[in-house]
DNA sequence: GGCACCGGGCTCTGCCATAGGT
DNA sequence: ACCTATGGCAGAGCCCGGTGCC
């Protein structure tokens, strides 16, 4: 069919024709209008100017869309000198799912070639989202989040095939849909990328001699499912930096990795060898040894997600509290909550003169709920 | 009832660089 | 010459409660 106007191909002008019919070749199969009408003349001035000029009409549309196009210009220029768009067939079908007109003018503003999707392209990506999630409402938050996760490839294809490889690594759908929903990029990765990630981590399996590849790959992806949108080369870094810090045997060090571990895998590289450098230094100079760091990075490696300035103000508050370093390495998960709900702990606690010699620490690390509850029945206990 | 252990929930985008296509 | 599609990067925690053991 296109074929057939390849030959009317000319050095410019033609190329136009061939949109127009293009166009005219989605409204039928669409049944959409046609959004915008271009008299033959206004490209008749010169390939340059037409192809260097933004489209006014388009320009017009998306001010009535409410879309920031300083935003959109800044962003993608390109999109704005095309001559055939769907922004109002993109804005009604994303608000007949529900998305609100500042919604859509968001997503717009913030990734415009969403507008260059056609409604078909549009309805078989949503059905394949769908496949995933419940409800359209689901689907509209994230784009409101990220339309780039949505908008950025127009390889339907390639997602159908990434649902379908994601699916054949045993994630569960409950899995799946907590990946699409936390990293929606995963899946407008290529197919080949997400592949080379999955293959990557199951090589690293079976050089530490583990057996079961597939499986360890699985738990480290769900686990973090920040995996599949970082570069294996990330990821490997990270990897040989902590089989060089922590120094363990190939089967500890599968295990950890597989474990907790996992959550620290996709940190940029620079942050995690600072952190492991600072927190090394603070731990030497707090007078513990080579063996405590290492037990604590295992025991709650996320002491290493934790930014140096945020954990070192977390470990003084904990430290002035009458808190020992060595009751913080052996438990190492009162660093999970923030500074200012511990310290606000330390208070009440110092209120009711509570022991932490004789008690433990424990009770830091409780939920809100735990913790109030405890308190109550310690303040009701010494009143007897 | 109290504790330890464990995993999960929220959420993580928005920009730049570049190969490759027209 | 221009645009699209895609890879890659920096950035940086906190909280809750189920379950099973005692």
């Amino acid at each position: 069919m296109a074929s057939g106007f390849k030959v009317l191909k000319g050095p410019h002008g033609l190329s136009t024709l061939q949109q127009a019919f293009k166009c005219i070749t989605v409204q039928s199969v669409t049944g959409c209008p046609l959004q915008r009408f271009y008299s033959v003349t206004a490209n008749e001035n010169g390939a340059k100017a037409s192809v260097n000029a933004e489209n006014m009409s388009l320009l017009e549309n998306l001010n009535l869309l409410g879309v920031d196009v300083k935003m959109a210009r800044q962003r993608q220029p390109g999109v704005l000198r095309r001559i055939f768009t769907n922004e109002q067939g993109l804005a009604s079908f994303l608000q007949g799912k529900g998305a609100s007109r500042q919604t859509v003018a968001s997503i717009i503003s913030r990734y415009p070639r969403a507008i260059t999707r056609s409604l078909e392209h549009l309805e078989q990506r949503w059905q394949l989202w769908r496949n995933i999630f419940q409800t359209d409402e689901e689907i509209v938050a994230i784009l409101d989040r990220s339309p780039e996760s949505f908008f950025r490839s127009s390889d339907n294809n390639n997602l159908k095939k990434n649902i379908a490889y994601l699916s054949s690594l045993g994630l569960s759908n409950k899995d799946l849909h907590r990946l699409l929903a936390t990293a929606p990029r995963t899946f407008s990765n290529s197919l080949e990328l997400n592949r080379q990630m999955v293959e990557f981590l199951e090589d690293v399996c079976v050089e530490l001699g583990g057996t079961g590849p597939k499986e360890f790959a699985k738990a480290i992806i769900s686990r973090n499912l920040y995996v599949l949108i970082r570069s294996t080369k990330r990821v490997k870094a990270n990897i040989d930096n902590l089989r060089a810090t922590l120094k363990l045997s190939d089967a500890e060090f599968l295990t950890a990795l597989q474990g907790p571990v996992a959550k620290i895998l996709d940190l940029s590289n620079e942050y995690l060898k600072n952190n492991l450098a600072i927190l090394q230094g603070r731990l030497i100079a707090l007078g513990s040894c080579e063996e405590d760091v290492k037990k604590l990075i295992i025991g709650y490696p996320m002491a290493l997600y934790i930014g140096a300035v945020t954990l070192s103000t977390k470990l003084d508050c904990l430290l002035q509290g009458g808190i020992t370093m060595k009751q913080i390495l052996d438990r190492p998960k009162v660093l999970d909550y923030s500074t200012k709900n511990v310290a606000a702990r330390l208070e009440e606690l110092r209120g009711i003169n509570y022991d932490f010699k004789a008690n433990g620490i424990g009770i830091l690390d409780l939920s809100r709920k735990r913790f109030s509850a405890k308190i109550e029945k310690l303040v009701t206990s010494t009143d007897e």
